[in-house]
DNA sequence: GAGCACTGC
């Protein structure tokens, strides 16, 4: 008994913290009337699977179960213990049994003996209970701690940076952090294993007179032990792996800089002033040994003015007042971003309202907004602060807002005038996301209607006219950046093979000169590419041993695991060299310290869509222009620089000069939603400053219209404004509104979630394929398609609490995981917004009319051999391999994309009925078309597809 | 029997 009473008390502290009271307060209220402990657990077996909902409590009675042992019961019980109506009604017999029992025996002779049972009972559960809230406080405690910690770390850096904290914020900081060191002192000394007693304090008192330091010291000493020992942790590699994930190296303010400070490495964005200061070492180290008193905020000062915009101050605010629209172009390092919304705020432009700064990149927006805040001696959230998807840090005194140009269109749906604001910069425009694209569009617009707003549009030199010429020949205003000389050298002939020739150019450059005064970035298109080349290295240098210096070969992408990811950012040892493989994300996204010699093999890999065919396809292509020099510009910012480009000059001019613009080349639906719901009506006449293809918004209209998100004539419909709250594709966001009918919204919004990161949440390493296989396999559980696959991943994930361990052992991606639990919490929230309940039915056809109500116009039909044809546009296309369907494809599929790569797959597939087509989309498709016929029929009217 | 440039809401 004493056994499973541990075994009891072990289970419980393994539950979720939801689950363990209602198994608690079962197993008090039955030890009441119970008669034996085997009694009381068949009962609370039966109530707890009968009477809870949640499957983990379920799952501890199942196993509770197993523990009691010697019945029947159990050991046929299967999986699911209350699975049929029979079984139900033996355990009701059984309870029933028990009670009579218990009666016989209160009357009887028994009686003595059964109170004296049912108090070892009682003494039983009041154990379980104790060990329960043990734990509790246990974890509590460390929560409360870290809190602690962090907020110690977050004054203190608030401190560093030159902030005056008034003096009851030093005293509570004082306080804090005496509270810290005492709490760390009792804890080591409580993680020692051999010391569970308590220690007698030091005598004060002794010699005759009492030692007062000594006395005040007793309590703090009381538990001080030096002897504490660290102890290896088993979940270290994971803890580690945790960190890595959460904070994804991106520079940081005050407590979440915690592991930032603590590494040797850091990145450096766009226009650090902290690199130009390394440029121009050499003044600056004169002006520094000279002025070592400075305080921080003095030196941030300094280092304010020595930014080349600072001579330009003057100039560009008279400009600014004389100009409603103004094109700034500098090249990164001016200054420009951190500088001009702070001059525009000592210039009280900010009376009417605030500034807006945006930036294509959300780590951007988070490291500008904490320089500044940095810069200008407050707290970050206060007067400057930053606005991002899943994270607001701004508050009611915010008057410098810095933001990702998504987040602002997402402003604009509530605010379309942008009231609020007074000024508006639009940063790193050159980049044209498609975001920018539509921002310039509508603020353009706002501009003309409110003469007072202030438009900055910022960006790298590159087609400063075409902007100009756009915002009705605004007037340019330039700022020269300061950057070193980067020699460009080009091949004497086109090279056959870009990544056997990058190879050798890194190894020539490795061999032939000095280490120490330079690493190399290497450009390739894609992870493939990097692998090999970093094998091929590896092959190389071996050959070569101990004659040539060391070579660090750091491989860069964006799906590279964050830890890994780390390695290109530790500072290059003596006498050794570091090679960065990386793919594009080098060339905007991060920088890297030490570069000094480029490889260019002029390769990127670039989306299209085609939408005829609503098709998307990833292919290699020549990098433009602007990118090359952009790639180019990656060294030479610490020091003069090199970049060997693999191609010959001749083939550099035949370069288109830009990228086209991401517009030009997306699935457009969701950007049309998205104006429609700012009450654009002609979007087609739209004033983009590149026009998309009209094919690609024929069809986003023509999907909008076929969800019932715009009507005929392409008004907005209550559908398409309740579609309109969630970021997400339209398909997607109609599966959610759509779920509102059939009660599950609860599961669809996880599907959702989890099919908008777009990247797998199945993890398969190449020396673990079949593991990973068969982890797999298990959510496909009765033959259920993709998307009910990942709803069963979510769901197990989520009954373990959110466990990183679990996705471990299930070959599930961590990181995906996290990011789709908290574009699921988004979604959860946004449900109120588009006035959905929220509402859970585990029905699989429920989710399934959800789902197809949101992808109907994605259906395709099984062909001969295997192969499917879709409804949509004819086209002979494949389940894709990693869909578990590819192994028994079904007669109908609904997809939710299409991609081409080696073949044309469908990706994410689930099984259709022909018959819920008409009863989801009866304005779409005719029962007479889902039905099998050998002729051919023309499509019966616009807008309706031909099932044959 | 495949693959994953990079962002963003």
């Amino acid at each position: 008994m004493g056994e499973l009473a541990s075994w009891v008390s072990d289970s419980l502290i393994s539950l979720s913290v939801e689950s363990r009271p209602v198994v608690v307060q079962y197993v008090i209220n039955l030890s009441r009337n119970s008669a034996s402990l085997t009694d009381l657990l068949n009962s609370l077996v039966l109530e707890l699977g009968l009477s809870s909902s949640s499957s983990e409590t379920n799952d501890f009675a199942r196993q509770l179960f197993l523990q009691v042992g010697g019945n029947s019961a159990a050991a046929s019980g299967g999986p699911h213990l209350y699975q049929t109506r029979e079984r139900e009604a033996e355990f009701l017999a059984k309870k029933q049994r028990t009670y009579t029992l218990l009666e016989a025996d209160e009357s009887g002779s028994g009686g003595k003996r059964f109170w004296k049972r049912i108090k070892s009972k009682a003494s039983e559960i009041e154990n379980l209970r104790r060990l329960s809230r043990q734990a509790y406080f246990k974890r509590r405690e460390a929560k409360k701690l870290q809190e602690l910690k962090d907020e110690i770390e977050d004054d203190e850096c608030l401190l560093s940076m030159g902030v005056k904290l008034s003096e009851a914020e030093k005293l509570d900081l004082k306080y804090k952090k005496e509270l810290y060191e005492l709490i760390m002192k009792n804890r080591t000394r409580e993680t020692d294993e051999t010391g569970e007693f308590y220690r007698m304090p030091e005598a004060y008192d002794l010699e005759g007179r009492v030692d007062q330091d000594k006395r005040f010291a007793a309590p703090s000493n009381r538990y001080c032990d030096a002897n504490a020992s660290d102890k290896m942790n088993p979940f270290a590699v994971n803890e580690a792996w945790e960190k890595h994930q959460s904070e994804k190296a991106t520079l940081k303010f005050g407590s979440k800089d915690r592991k930032q400070s603590s590494d040797e490495y850091q990145f450096v964005f766009e226009e650090d002033p902290i690199k130009f200061i390394k440029a121009t070492e050499v003044e600056q180290g004169l002006l520094s040994s000279i002025s070592e008193v400075n305080t921080t905020s003095e030196r941030l000062a300094d280092d304010r003015k020595s930014l080349p915009i600072y001579q330009y101050k003057e100039k560009l605010l008279e400009v600014v007042k004389d100009n409603q629209v103004l094109i700034i172009v500098g090249e990164t390092g001016s200054g420009k971003t951190t500088q001009i919304p702070q001059y525009l705020l000592e210039a009280r432009y900010t009376r009417r309202g605030k500034i807006a700064c945006t930036q294509p990149r959300r780590v951007a927006a988070m490291s500008i907004a904490a320089r500044v805040a940095r810069q200008m001696g407050v707290k970050l959230g206060h007067e400057v602060g930053y606005s991002i998807r899943f994270e607001d840090r701004t508050s009611d005194r915010t008057v410098l807002k810095y933001m990702t140009d998504g987040m602002l269109l997402r402003e604009l749906q509530s605010e379309p005038d942008l009231a609020s604001y007074s000024v508006v910069m639009v940063d790193e425009a050159h980049e044209r996301s498609v975001s920018t694209d539509i921002l310039f569009g509508l603020v353009k617009d706002i501009a003309m209607a409110r003469p007072d707003l202030k438009l900055l549009i910022s960006s790298a030199t590159s087609d400063t006219e075409k902007f100009s010429e756009y915002f009705d020949s605004a007037n340019i205003f330039t700022i020269p950046g300061r950057r070193y000389h980067v020699d460009i050298h080009y091949t004497e002939t086109q090279v056959a093979d870009y990544l056997a020739a990058a190879v050798d150019t890194a190894l020539q450059i490795h061999v032939k000169l000095q280490p120490g005064d330079g690493d190399i970035l290497v450009f390739l298109p894609g992870q493939d590419d990097i692998e090999n080349a970093e094998e091929m290295l590896r092959l190389k240098t071996r050959g070569l041993g101990t004659k040539i210096p060391e070579l660090i070969i750091c491989p860069i992408y964006a799906n590279l695991p964050t830890e890994l990811q780390a390695k290109i950012f530790i500072p290059t040892p003596q006498g050794a060299r570091k090679v960065v493989l990386a793919t594009n994300i080098a060339e905007t996204s991060l920088t890297i310290n030490g570069i000094k010699y480029i490889i260019d093999p002029g390769y990127c890999k670039t989306k299209t869509y085609q939408p005829r065919t609503g098709m998307e396809t990833l292919k290699v292509t020549p990098v433009s222009k602007a990118s090359a020099t952009q790639r180019a510009g990656r060294s030479g910012r610490t020091g003069p620089g090199e970049c060997y480009r693999l191609y010959t000059r001749d083939i550099y001019n035949s370069m288109d000069e830009n990228v086209e613009p991401e517009i030009k080349r997306t699935n457009l639906a969701n950007v049309v939603l998205t104006l429609k719901s700012l009450g654009i009506e002609d979007i087609k006449n739209f004033d983009f400053m590149d026009p998309p293809p009209g094919e690609t918004l024929t069809k986003a209209l023509e999907l909008l219209i076929a969800l019932g998100a715009l009507d005929e004539p392409g008004k907005l419909t209550k559908v398409g404004r309740r579609m309109a709250e969630f970021p997400l594709d339209p398909m997607l966001s109609k599966m959610i509104v759509a779920s509102d009918e059939y009660k599950c919204s609860s599961e669809l919004i996880s599907i959702a979630a989890i099919l908008s990161l777009g990247n797998s949440v199945f993890y398969r390493p190449k020396d673990k394929r079949k593991d990973a296989a068969t982890a797999r396999e298990r959510f496909y559980m009765g033959n259920v398609g993709d998307h009910i696959a990942l709803l069963n991943v979510y769901n197990s994930w989520k009954e373990t609490d959110f466990s990183t361990q679990w996705c471990y052992e299930n070959y599930i991606q961590v990181r995906s995981m996290k990011q789709a639990r908290k574009v699921r919490e988004q979604l959860e929230g946004l449900l109120k917004m588009a006035e959905i309940e929220v509402t859970s039915n585990a029905n699989d056809l429920d989710i399934r009319m959800a789902i197809v109500s949101g992808c109907f116009r994605h259906t395709a039909r099984l062909q001969k051999g295997g192969s499917y044809q879709t409804v949509e546009s004819c086209r002979t296309v494949y389940i894709h391999p990693s869909s578990v369907l590819a192994q028994a494809p079904p007669r109908w599929v609904v997809y939710h994309e299409l991609v081409e790569t080696s073949r044309e797959y469908m990706r994410q597939v689930t099984e259709l009925k022909p018959e819920w087509l008409e009863k989801v989309a009866p304005h779409y498709y005719k029962l007479e078309d889902t039905e099998d016929c050998s002729s051919k029929k023309m499509p019966r009217a616009v807008g309706r597809a031909c099932l044959n």
